[in-house]
DNA sequence: CTATATAAGTGTATTTAGAACACTTACAAA
DNA sequence: TTTGTAAGTGTTCTAAATACACTTATATAG
C-alpha cells in the first residue's frame, strides 16, 4: 500500500438530504420515519451511504430519487458533519445536501415505501443524530441563496401569481415585504412571463399568472446578476 | 452489522488545506512538493487522512499545524470533492479547508520537514489531482467572505497602515478601491484602533498604524454586520 | 339590482448608500 | 530651499432602497 493509505483509516461516508418544499403557507421540509435501528421510529433526514463508484452529487441524487421519484431537482452540497460520535453504530462522516422541490410534483410521484411527511420548518420534531444541526444550517444557506440567486422558483407551481411568489420570499426570508417594491424588483429582473390567464381562487378580481422564463434566466446567469431583498 | 452499514462501502477521507497568506504585494498560497508517490515531486496542497478519532476540523488543524507550526488559525470548511478517480491510488473523498495565516508569523515557525513554498495565487504551478479546482474554489470563497466578513485582518501584521489594509482588500478582491471611500467604510465599521505610532518605511511623511480591535469585533459579530466593497 | 367586502393592481416622493473626485500636508533627500 | 513622494482629508452626485394610499374588478349578500 502507498504511504499514508492505511485501511484502518477508512470510514463510512453518508449523504443526508435536506429537502425543502413550499405549500403557499409554510416552508416545509420532507422527513422520513426510520424503520430500522438505531433510532427506529424517530424522524430523520433522508440519507444513505456513498457507494464505491459514485460521487457525492450522484449519491445525493440517488437518495433523493429513491424517496421522491424526482430527477432534475435543485441540489447543492451543504457541509460535511464529522463529530466522532455523531452516529452511534459506526464512525460515519455525513455530507449534507439541500434540495428544493415542488411539493405538487412530489405528490404525484412519491414513493410509498418510506414513511415520509412534510413538516413546517418552524415546527419540526426532534431529529436523530445531528440532523437538527444540518437542517438549521440548510435553512440559513437557503435564506442567503435566495437573497442572491432566485432559486426559489423551484418551489412554486409552473404558473403562479405575484402574491404567491411574494409569500414564498416572505416565508423563506422570514420577513414581510412591500407589495409594490417587491413587484418592481421582480419585474426589473426580467425573468418572468406575464400570462393572459388569471387565477380566480384567491380573490374575486382574480390575479394574473406568471411563468418563470428559464431561457432569459440562463442568459443572465452568465453575467452574475442578483436579487437583494 | 446494522442495516446499510456495509464495510465494503468504506472509503478514505482526506483533508486538504488551501493556506492563504499575503506579503504586501500578492495573495499567496502555501504549497508543498510531494516527496512520495504518486506524483512525487509535483506541487500539491498540504493534506492528510482523517483519523478514526478526530473530526474534520481537528484533522484540518492538525495538518495545518504539522506544516506551519501554527495554532489558532482561521480555518473554514470549503467543499467535499468526490470524483471517483480523483485519487489514482484508492477511492478517496477529500474535504477541503481554507486557512488564512500571517506569513510573518509563519516564517518564524515553519516546519522544514516539508518542501513548502509560497506561490502567488496568480502564478501557481499545475497541482496534483483536483487541487487546482480546490484552489480556485477557495479563492472564490475567500473573495465572497472578505466582502461580507472582515476576516482579512488575519493576513496582516498586528500593526498595519490603512494603505496596507487597502492593498490587501484590493488584492483579495482583485479590483482597485478609492482611498477615501475605503477609509470611510473601514472607519464606519469601528473595529480598528488608531495608534499614535507611525510607520516610516513607506513614505517620508509616515502613515499611522492601526490595530484590529478584537473585542469590538466580537461584540458586533452577534448582530450580523458586514462590509461591502 | 345595489351595496358591500375582498384582494389585486399601480406610481411617486423620500431617504440612504455608493461612487466619483482633487488638493493639501509632512518630511526626507537632493 | 526646492523637489519629490506617499499620506491624509470632505463634498457632490448618482443610484438604489424604502415608505406610502388609493383605485379597480368582481363575487356575494341583502
Amino acid at each position: 500500500m502507498h504511504k499514508g493509505y492505511l485501511p484502518n483509516d477508512k470510514v463510512f461516508l453518508a449523504v443526508d438530504c435536506i429537502i425543502f418544499g413550499f405549500d403557499d403557507e409554510d416552508l416545509k421540509v420532507l422527513l422520513v420515519q426510520r424503520d430500522f435501528e438505531p433510532e427506529k421510529g424517530k424522524w430523520s433526514l433522508m440519507g444513505g451511504f456513498l457507494k464505491k463508484y459514485e460521487t457525492l452529487d450522484e449519491a445525493a441524487s440517488r437518495i433523493l430519487y429513491r424517496l421522491t421519484g424526482m430527477h432534475d431537482v435543485y441540489l447543492e452540497q451543504l457541509y460535511a458533519f464529522s463529530d466522532v460520535d455523531r452516529d452511534p453504530v459506526a464512525r460515519t462522516v455525513s455530507t449534507s445536501y439541500f434540495a428544493i422541490v415542488n411539493i405538487e410534483k412530489h405528490h404525484e410521484k412519491s414513493n410509498d415505501n418510506f414513511k415520509a411527511k412534510w413538516f413546517s420548518v418552524n415546527n419540526v420534531p426532534k431529529l436523530i443524530f445531528d440532523h437538527d444541526e444540518m437542517l438549521a444550517k440548510a435553512v440559513r444557506r437557503l435564506r442567503r441563496r435566495t437573497a442572491i440567486n432566485p432559486i426559489g422558483f423551484e418551489l412554486l407551481p409552473e404558473k403562479f401569481t405575484m402574491r404567491q411568489l411574494q409569500k414564498l420570499y416572505e416565508t423563506i426570508l422570514d420577513k414581510e415585504l412591500d407589495k409594490r417594491n417587491f413587484i418592481n424588483k421582480i419585474k426589473s429582473m426580467d425573468i418572468l412571463i406575464k400570462l393572459k390567464e388569471k387565477d380566480m381562487t384567491s380573490s374575486t378580481k382574480g390575479s394574473y399568472l406568471y411563468q418563470f422564463d428559464q431561457a432569459k434566466y440562463d442568459e443572465k446567469q452568465t453575467n452574475d446578476f442578483y436579487l437583494k431583498l
